[in-house]
DNA sequence: ACCTGAACACCGTTCAAGT
DNA sequence: ACCTGAACACCGTTCAAGT
């Protein structure tokens, strides 16, 4: 129905760079800040201005609604994100890299799960991953559509992942965590399952920090086990 | 600091069950539909209220706040999740089916890729999906808690290649297509990486909806591999 | 060129009051 | 037991007006 064409902050021009008033660093600064302290609920336009000591609606001069300004803020995750070049150490190890530092940026900034996947990854420091990661598995032997697709299950795989992590720490973090209460809880919700039950016993509740990050290896290493066995046949 | 315990709507009892007035099941009907159809943004209590003859403010006595509202919701589409029995058809064609059916029911219910991940699953249709998530891959050999790092990688492939599906879908049902714009843009965007730029020329801006199938079985099929691989050593 | 304030059309939630 | 309406404290965004 509606002819707009797609588009995205980072095909606008900046509003003159430079020049006297605030800039969009200095904006997208002040919504980290923001972010990082509140979540992604505590972000509001009119905060945001009066962080800056300005007026409500002064930031619609340099961004023209907030989704524009999560593209920008969610350009400076990616900017978080360090891979070693794949050349030097490998495809391999650069994979296992990323996906650590992928999973770290993402507990390091909860809110940033929200943008993940649901905005246009046009920015530059998005680009500038994207770019290592095709070297990276070209490099490991991908080739055409291939290469996307390998990456597309590596991110795929870290960000599933480390979504509910989030959840999971921010629900914990709201309240007062028992792990004898967590577990009567789901064991209640399992009743009909014996098979479910029997993870009753496991230490899961005790230390879940702990398991995640169990949890998370064991994923990786089945993915880029996955992966290398398609370049064998 | 909070010394609120943990809890869902699962642990609280309905209200009286059946009795004259609105029930639960006719509350989540009448939410999922305006989910359907105008997303979640779309589903308020104003408006949900309005669309059961209701008071704005009615369904506070059936549902504590928004969340347990989209708690019920959900496990709706946990319900809507098939699979055979792993039993039946061996854990691989389980996976697999399982798999598929989780990214038929995301595609088919746009919302509900922000909840999954994000709400506690503990209704009782997520309970059946996970238990027998867990026999299947019992099955397959898994032991102790390498049963649930098996299914945490599986579901979180699925849901980390679906979600930004849906929000390329639902980017470009509210824009004008135009694959060679598309092309433009991007292109634009990777000018300084001569290797994503290659990609331009390969028809994946032309049948996005096609390529976004043969990705997501390429991944799958790597996914279940490496767990594969694991169960061999 | 940059910023302001008022205004519009919304939210979720609480609560006293009604039947 | 169930529902209502008014009220509170918010939202994003538009726009005419100011400097």
């Amino acid at each position: 129905m509606s002819a707009k064409q797609f588009t995205s902050v980072w095909f606008r021009e900046p509003r003159k760079a430079a020049s006297p008033g605030r800039s969009r660093e200095e904006i997208v600064a002040a919504a980290i800040e923001l972010l990082d302290q509140e979540g992604l609920d505590g972000l509001s336009m009119r905060k945001l201005g009066a962080k800056l000591g300005a007026g409500a609606t002064s930031l619609y001069w340099y961004v023209a609604h907030k989704d524009e300004l999560l593209e920008l803020v969610y350009d400076e995750v990616w900017g978080e994100m360090t891979m070693p070049e794949p050349e030097e150490v490998g495809w391999r190890a650069a994979a296992t890299a990323l996906a650590y530092s992928m999973r770290h940026v993402m507990l390091r900034h909860p809110w940033s799960a929200d943008l993940l996947g649901r905005l246009p990854a046009l920015g530059p420091n998005a680009m500038r991953v994207a770019d290592r990661m095709r070297r990276m598995f070209r490099l490991a032997g991908f080739e055409g559509m291939d290469v996307d697709y390998a990456g597309s299950t590596l991110t795929a795989y870290v960000y599933g992942k480390t979504l509910p992590e989030i959840a999971w720490n921010s629900a914990m973090a709201d309240h007062e965590y028992d792990a004898d209460a967590m577990r009567a809880m789901v064991a209640r919700a399992a009743k009909d399952y014996p098979d479910m039950l029997e993870r009753m016993n496991m230490d899961v509740y005790d230390d879940p920090r702990a398991i995640q990050a169990v949890a998370f290896d064991f994923g990786l290493v089945s993915v880029l086990d996955g992966l290398e066995r398609r370049l064998a046949t």
